[in-house]
DNA sequence: CATATGCATGGGC
DNA sequence: GGCCCATGCATAT
C-alpha cells in the first residue's frame, strides 16, 4: 500500500475520518477496504489500530459496543475496523477474538473469520430469504420449500459448537441466533429477521457516520477475500441492491416437510457467484454449516437418522462464475442463487439418465419428497429451456439416495459429460430451479458438440479450470468475470485414454504410474508446470523450435497469464491469493502455487494487497480471453508448423505425461471437488478419466490454447532434451559420428524395461514393438526415451494399455510421427540422413519390423533389441515403469 | 436381447 | 462404524 494511489491512498489525509492528520509519510496500513486496499492512516491512528484501540479511540461513542461473553471485554462490533475483533456466538452475544480463539472448537474455524459474516452481499441474502418455493413440474406448481431442517434439528445443543457461528448475525439484537446458515425456519421469518437486521443496520446499531458507512460497505463486500474487481460487476449483474452493506449469510430454509427428511444445511449461504464469494461460501459452509450447522437450532426435529452432518461437501459448493450466472440469468433482473454443483460421474453422464444428487444438496435445495417416486421437477437450463426431471430417491441402507431421472436429454443438450460440472441454482424471483453447467475444460463450440455427441473423452480436466488460465480465470476464484460463455472457447481435447478402465474396474485405484499421469489435466499441467525453482528452463532452439528444458523435475507453479505489455515487453499477470488482484510480473518469473502480493518483489509498489491493481476489470477481461491464444506465446517456434501440427495431435498424450501429482498441488481453493475421492480435479478415476463413450473431441492441431501450447512446449522440451542426450551419448559412444547412420545403439540402451534408464543414457526406445499394439508401443517408445529425463513423463505405455482403442492411440501415433520426423531430421542433420527416416514411420500396424525407432539414434539399436527379438514385446510391455530412462 | 428400474454393494471418507 | 454415493447387478419390461 505504500505509495500506491488508490482510493485509500489518494488522499494525504489519514483515512480515519475522525482524524485530520496527514498520513504517515510511510503509509501505515489500517483495515482492509472494500477495494482490497488498506486504509492508510496517520501514525497515530495506525498505532491505535495496531494496538486494537482504534475503536476505543474513535468509535467510543458509536453504537455497536458489545461485551465479550467470555472475558467481558468490550468490543466494538459496528465497524469494519473491528470486524475481525470478535466472533458472533451461536447463542447470541459475541466473543472477542482472543476468547474465540481459545474456544474454537471447530477445526474449520480457522478458515473463516467473523468477517465472513459480512461478506456476502446483503441484498443477495435478503433475496434469499424471500425465496419462494420451487417450481415443480407441471401442474404441481410452486411447492413450499422445505425447511432445511433436520440437519439442524439435532437435539443436541452442543454448546461448544455454538460457540462460534460464523453466520450468526446478532448485533445485540434479538436476532441472536440468527444463524446465517439455517436459522430461519420459515421464509417469512427469515425475511423478517433479515429485514429486522437490515433495519438495525440502518438504524441503531449500525448507524455510523459517513465513514462508517464506508466501512460498512467494506465490511459487506470486502472483508477478507473479496477484492475482486469483478465483484462490483458481479453484483450489478445480479442486480444487487444498491447498498449491500452487510451480507447476511442467512439461508433460507423452508419448513421441513413431513417426510422426515432432513434438510441439509439448507441453502445456507448463498455465495455470490463470484470467486470471492465462492470462497466465502465455502467458508460459510464449513463453518456454519458443517460445523455448527447441526447444532443449530432449527425447527426442531432431530434427524431421524441421527446424522449430524449436513455439511455440503466442498465438492458441491457452488463455484459459479459470473459467466455462469450471467449465462443463467441472462439479462433479466433475476437474481441467481447458486445452490450446489456436482461433477458428473460416469454414471450420471451415462445413458441411464440418472443423475445422482448429493443427498445433502438434494435435501437442502430440492423439494422434500417422502415417496421414493418423488416428484417431477422442472428445471430450466441456462438457455431458458425447461426440462422436467423426476426427482426421487432410492432407499439405500437406512438412508436415501437421491437421483434426478431423465436427465439424459438435458445432459446431452448441454453437451456435458462425465467430469463436467452441472450446477444448480435458484432463480429469483420465481424460485425457479436453474441448471447450468461448466465444462471441465472449456471447449470450442464445435468441440463441445463433438464431445456431447461422442461423449468422447471424459473430461480429464476435472477441475481443470483451475489450471487452465482460460478456464481458470473464469473460476470464481479468480474473481474475474469472463465474458465467454461457458464452454466457450478452448477446445481442449479430453480424451480419455482409458476408456476401458472404467467399466470394469470400479473405482480404479491409481496405483500405477500410468494412472497417476492422468491425474492432472492438461490445463493443470500446462498452467502449473514450471521449471523448478532456481532452475530456469534452458531454452534451446532446434529447428526453429524453442525447447525448454528443465534440468530437474518441473514443479507446479501458479498459473499466470502471459501477455505483452504496451511496450512490447513480455510479461505475465499473476493473481494474488489473498486479494485476488492481478499483478504484473516479468514473464520469466516462476511463482509458487500460492503467491501473494507480498511476494511481489518485482514491483515494490504493488507488493501489498492494498496496492491498486494495474489492470482494470475490463482489461482483465480482455486479457483473460486471450489466455488461450496467449498461450501461443510460449510457442515460439513458428517453423514447421505443419510438422508440428502432426505432432500436436500427439501432444495430448504428452500432456498426460506432463502430469505430476494430484490436484493437491493445485491451488487449494481451486479444487472443485475437494477431497472427493473420485472426482478430484485431475482424478483419474473412472468418472474423471473415462468418458462415457470413451471418445472425445480433440483439439485442433492448430489449437493454441494454453493446454495445447503447453503440451507443445513440453513436447519440444522433451524432444530437445532427448536430442541433447542423444547427441551426448553419441559423442560418447562413438567419436565417429559417421556411424550415426546406424548409431550403435548404445549398448546400454536396453535398460531393463522396468528400471528407468538414467537420464544420462538417453535410451531411446529402441524398439517399439509393433505387434498389434504397436501404436501404443510406438508412441511409448518414442516417448519413453524422455522419461527419465523429465519427471513429467509418465509412462505412455500405460495409456495405451489403458485405452488401446481410444483416441489416445491415434494421438500417440501422431505424436510418434511427429517425433519420428523430428528425429529423422535430427538424424539427418547429424548423420546425414539415413534409413532412420523410415523408422520414423509410425505406422501402427507396421509390419513385423515395426520397430520404431523413436530416436534416430537408436534406430540401430532397436533392431538389436536385447531381449526382444520381437519388436513387439519390446520394452513397453514388460516394463510398466518406463524402461527408458 | 436390449433397456429400464430399483436395490445392493462396497470403497472412501 | 456410519454415511455417502458411484457403480453393479438382478429383475422387470
Amino acid at each position: 500500500m505504500t505509495s500506491t494511489p488508490g482510493a485509500a491512498s489518494s488522499s494525504k489525509i489519514c483515512f480515519n475520518s475522525d482524524c485530520k492528520d496527514l498520513k504517515s509519510e510511510i503509509p501505515r496500513k489500517g483495515w482492509r477496504l472494500r477495494t482490497g486496499e488498506f486504509a492508510e492512516l496517520c501514525d497515530r491512528c495506525a498505532f491505535a489500530f495496531e494496538e486494537g484501540r482504534f475503536c476505543d479511540t474513535f468509535h467510543l461513542n458509536a453504537s455497536g459496543w458489545r461485551t465479550c461473553e467470555s472475558c467481558g471485554k468490550r468490543v466494538h462490533c459496528g465497524c469494519i475496523v473491528s470486524v475481525h475483533a470478535f466472533t458472533l456466538l451461536d447463542a447470541g452475544g459475541i466473543e472477542c477474538v482472543a476468547c474465540a480463539r481459545k474456544n474454537v472448537v471447530m477445526g474449520s474455524s480457522s478458515s473463516w473469520s467473523p468477517s465472513l459474516i459480512f461478506h456476502s452481499s446483503l441484498s443477495e441474502r435478503f433475496k434469499e430469504y424471500s425465496a419462494k418455493g420451487w417450481t415443480q413440474l407441471a401442474g404441481s406448481g410452486p411447492v413450499p420449500w422445505r425447511q432445511a431442517p433436520s440437519l439442524f434439528n439435532s437435539p443436541v445443543t452442543q454448546p461448544e459448537l455454538h460457540s462460534r457461528v460464523p453466520y450468526e448475525v446478532d448485533l445485540s439484537t434479538g436476532i441472536d441466533r440468527l444463524n446465517v446458515c439455517d436459522r430461519l425456519s420459515t421464509p417469512s421469518l427469515e425475511k423478517k429477521k433479515v429485514e429486522d437486521f437490515s433495519e438495525r443496520l440502518m438504524n441503531g446499531t449500525w448507524k455510523p457516520g459517513t465513514r462508517d458507512i464506508h466501512e460498512k460497505g467494506n465490511a459487506g463486500i470486502n472483508c477478507e477475500e473479496q477484492h475482486n474487481p469483478c465483484l462490483t460487476k458481479f453484483q450489478s449483474s445480479l442486480k444487487e441492491e444498491p447498498n449491500p452493506q452487510f451480507g447476511l449469510a442467512v439461508s433460507y430454509t423452508s419448513p421441513d416437510e413431513a417426510n422426515g427428511q432432513n434438510g441439509v444445511s439448507g441453502t445456507h449461504l448463498r455465495p455470490n457467484p463470484q470467486p470471492p464469494l465462492a470462497k466465502q461460501f465455502h467458508s460459510n459452509l464449513q463453518n456454519g454449516t458443517d460445523s455448527s450447522g447441526e447444532t443449530q437450532i432449527r425447527n426442531g426435529r432431530p434427524r431421524p437418522d441421527g446424522r449430524g452432518k449436513n455439511n455440503l461437501f466442498p465438492r458441491y459448493w457452488p463455484r459459479f462464475t459470473d459467466q455462469d450466472l450471467q449465462q443463467i440469468t441472462g439479462d433479466s433482473n433475476s437474481v441467481i442463487t447458486p445452490l450446489f454443483e456436482k461433477m458428473l460421474s460416469a454414471s450420471d453422464a451415462g445413458r441411464i439418465g440418472r443423475l445422482v444428487l448429493p443427498k445433502k444438496c438434494a435435501e437442502a435445495h430440492f423439494p422434500p419428497i417422502s415417496q421414493p417416486e418423488g416428484l417431477p421437477l422442472k428445471v430450466q437450463d441456462s438457455k431458458g429451456k425447461e426440462w422436467i426431471f423426476q426427482f426421487r430417491f432410492w432407499p439405500n441402507n437406512n438412508s436415501r439416495m437421491y437421483v434426478l431421472e431423465g436427465v439424459t436429454p438435458c445432459i446431452q443438450n448441454m453437451q456435458v459429460q462425465a467430469g463436467d460440472v452441472v450446477t444448480f441454482s435458484r432463480l429469483e424471483p420465481g424460485g425457479k430451479l436453474v441448471m447450468g453447467f461448466r465444462k471441465a475444460s472449456t471447449a470450442s463450440a464445435s468441440d463441445q458438440d463433438n464431445e456431447a455427441k461422442n461423449s468422447n473423452g471424459l473430461s480429464m480436466h476435472g477441475d481443470a479450470e483451475m489450471a487452465d488460465p482460460t478456464s481458470w480465470s473464469k473460476v470464481d476464484k479468480s474473481g474475474y468475470i469472463a465474458k465467454e460463455a461457458l464452454g466457450a472457447k478452448v477446445a481442449v481435447s479430453r480424451k480419455r485414454k482409458n476408456s476401458m478402465l472404467g467399466s470394469k474396474s470400479k473405482r480404479l485405484r491409481i496405483d500405477n504410474e500410468d494412472l497417476i499421469e492422468l491425474k492432472l489435466t492438461w490445463e493443470e499441467a500446462q498452467g502449473l508446470l514450471r521449471p523448478p525453482a532456481n532452475h530456469v528452463a534452458s531454452v534451446v532452439v532446434i529447428e526453429g523450435f524453442e525447447f525448454e528444458e528443465y534440468e530437474d523435475a518441473p514443479i507446479l507453479g501458479k498459473p499466470t497469464i502471459f501477455a505483452t505489455d504496451n511496450m512490447g515487453e513480455k510479461i505475465q499477470w499473476a493473481q494474488c491469493e489473498d486479494c485476488f488482484k492481478w499483478r504484473r510480473l516479468p514473464s520469466n518469473v516462476l511463482l509458487p502455487s500460492k503467491w501473494t502480493c507480498s511476494s511481489n518483489s518485482w514491483d515494490p509498489e504493488r507488493s501489498s494487497c492494498s496496492a491498486i491493481q494495474e489492470l482494470t476489470a475490463e482489461q482483465l477481461e480482455n486479457l483473460l480471453p486471450q489466455c488461450n491464444p496467449a498461450a501461443s506465446k510460449k510457442m515460439k517456434a513458428a517453423k514447421q508448423e505443419t510438422e508440428n501440427v502432426d505432432a500436436l495431435e500427439g501432444l495430448d498424450t504428452l500432456a498426460n505425461l506432463a502430469i505430476l501429482g494430484e490436484g493437491e498441488s493445485l491451488p487449494t481453493s481451486s479444487q472443485a471437488t475437494t477431497k472427493h475421492p473420485r472426482h478430484r480435479p485431475g482424478c483419474s478415476c473412472i468418472v474423471c478419466i473415462q468418458p462415457p463413450s470413451g471418445k472425445g473431441p480433440k483439439h485442433k492441431q492448430t489449437c493454441t490454447c494454453n493446454v495445447c501450447e503447453t503440451v507443445k512446449r513440453r513436447f519440444r522440451t522433451l524432444m530437445m532434451r532427448r536430442e541433447k542426450k542423444q547427441s551426448q551419448k553419441e559423442a560418447e559412444t562413438t567419436s565417429k559420428k559417421q556411424q550415426t547412420s546406424l548409431p550403435d545403439k548404445v549398448p546400454d540402451d536396453d535398460p531393463p524395461p522396468c528400471t528407468n534408464a538414467e537420464n544420462s543414457s538417453p535410451k531411446p526406445i529402441k524398439i517399439a514393438s509393433e505387434g498389434s499394439e504397436d501404436d501404443p508401443n510406438r508412441v511409448k517408445s518414442s516417448i519413453l526415451p524422455f522419461k527419465g529425463q523429465i519427471d513429467l513423463n509418465i509412462q505412455p505405455e500405460r495409456e495405451e494399455e489403458l485405452s488401446p482403442g481410444s483416441d489416445s492411440g491415434s494421438m500417440m501415433r501422431l505424436l510418434q510421427d511427429a517425433t519420428d520426423k523430428h528425429l529423422r531430421q535430427q538424424s539427418t542433420l547429424t548423420s546425414g540422413g539415413n534409413s532412420n527416416s523410415e523408422v520414423s514411420q509410425t505406422q501402427p500396424g507396421g509390419g513385423p519390423e515395426g520397430e520404431k525407432i523413436s530416436n534416430s539414434v537408436n534406430l540401430g539399436a532397436s533392431h538389436q533389441d536385447i531381449d526382444r527379438d520381437h519388436p513387439v514385446f519390446s520394452i513397453k510391455t514388460s516394463a510398466p515403469t518406463s524402461a527408458t530412462g
